[in-house]
DNA sequence: CACTGAACCTGCTGG
DNA sequence: TCCAGCAGGTTCAGT
């Protein structure tokens, strides 16, 4: 099956497999109760989502439903962390642009693009997943094919680091190794979630830390989910 | 002769010709020994430097080399006095940009290049000029000219005021004035240095408020050489 | 005092 | 990795 082809991959890259088998596992739950996955919104991609600009822009309606910025706003935005078929986890910035009066994704956008090969007239799709907690989930389908499939390279292609979004104040692996190459010691202790705040979004109670990490392609969970 | 031109200039804009005889003085004493001038780096502009951006990055090496944040970092920055040709003095703030990895100054810099009329390829240069104390220098050459000339309008024709950068602790006249304005009441009497800072930078101790004054054209003495 | 534009500040991306 | 360039928001001075 592909989900044992990923597992082993996984399994292949990193020495911390407890954590892959774990999500692992949450991902064999999710297909499981396919009735679980519920579409949010989809939208078609704009030449300016794909352009220079970095940004995607959120359509209003859609973010106000599912992103309410209003507990949260007045600052820089926060950090939205979704994870796609791969199970990698993407993070995006997501904030508001009052000189626009547009939500936007911005951080983190233009390396989803290049990597899923995005162009005008494809389809970003988000969703939420209730496996034992609620998921979000971001997703992708080209021009003209038929289903919202995740054509991304795999992890067998494109090595990385993935963080698990199930268990709590958990550092990846990748954090663990910086960590240790910083200071010569390894320091394996979970992190308290002293600066959490909880916010609700997506209709979920949801926890994050404002400003959690500047390098989004690789681990740590923001969003924990 | 030119210095006496620039005396008298002063003495006609300012009442405290104690101070600027001083300070002459001073240009005397550099004048007569020129090995006291060291040049420290130049920087040829970019367009971004001389652009809307209204910053100057100062490249990685010299920064580390001429202005170690270390001490400081983590804040904002801190206000740099700098001298020109003409005596006039030039304060910029001068910080580290996390997001971009780099030093800059900002504030205060884009008054610099209009005045001097900067435009891409002209060159900026730093020097430390050992008189009886260290002093920073800032000048400029425009793109073709041989030599590293002071292109811009000296007080005659820009009226401007001039801190003594010899007195310790010795405020502006200008900012006196500044303070019987606000209060009503002319306070003459010299500032303690309650919040001054001590930092080795250019390879010499000095001392700094690390936010003294907004106001970056007119006088007041953050870096006192 | 409200409006406006310039300057300033911060963050991000790509080469 | 450094840094040029871009962009958006905030502050401030002038009207």
């Amino acid at each position: 099956m592909a989900q044992h082809h990923r597992l082993q991959a996984w399994d292949w890259e990193s020495p911390m497999s407890f954590q892959y088998q774990y999500q692992y596992q949450h991902l064999y739950q999710g297909e499981q109760g396919e009735a679980c996955k519920e579409l949010m919104f989809e939208k078609p991609l704009t030449p300016s989502d794909v352009g220079k600009l970095n940004r995607l822009v959120i359509p209003k309606q859609h973010a106000e439903r599912y992103f309410p910025l209003d507990g949260v706003s007045g600052e820089k935005g926060l950090l939205l962390s979704l994870e796609d078929d791969s199970g990698k986890i993407w993070q995006f910035r997501y904030s508001y642009w009052t000189s626009s009066q547009s939500y936007v994704l911005t951080k983190g956008w233009s390396r989803f693009v290049k990597e899923k090969r995005l162009d005008a007239g494809d389809v970003v799709l988000f969703e939420r997943r209730r496996v034992d907690g609620d998921r979000l989930y971001i997703g992708c389908r080209h021009r003209g094919d038929p289903a919202a499939t995740n054509t991304a390279a795999g992890p067998w292609n494109t090595p990385y680091y993935a963080s698990s979004v199930s268990v709590q104040h958990q550092y990846s692996s990748l954090h663990a190794e910086e960590q240790r190459d910083e200071t010569g010691v390894h320091k394996s202790e979970t992190v308290a979630p002293s600066n959490s705040k909880r916010l609700r979004l997506f209709g979920v109670n949801l926890d994050y830390w404002p400003e959690p990490e500047p390098e989004p392609v690789q681990a740590s969970t923001s969003w924990l989910i």
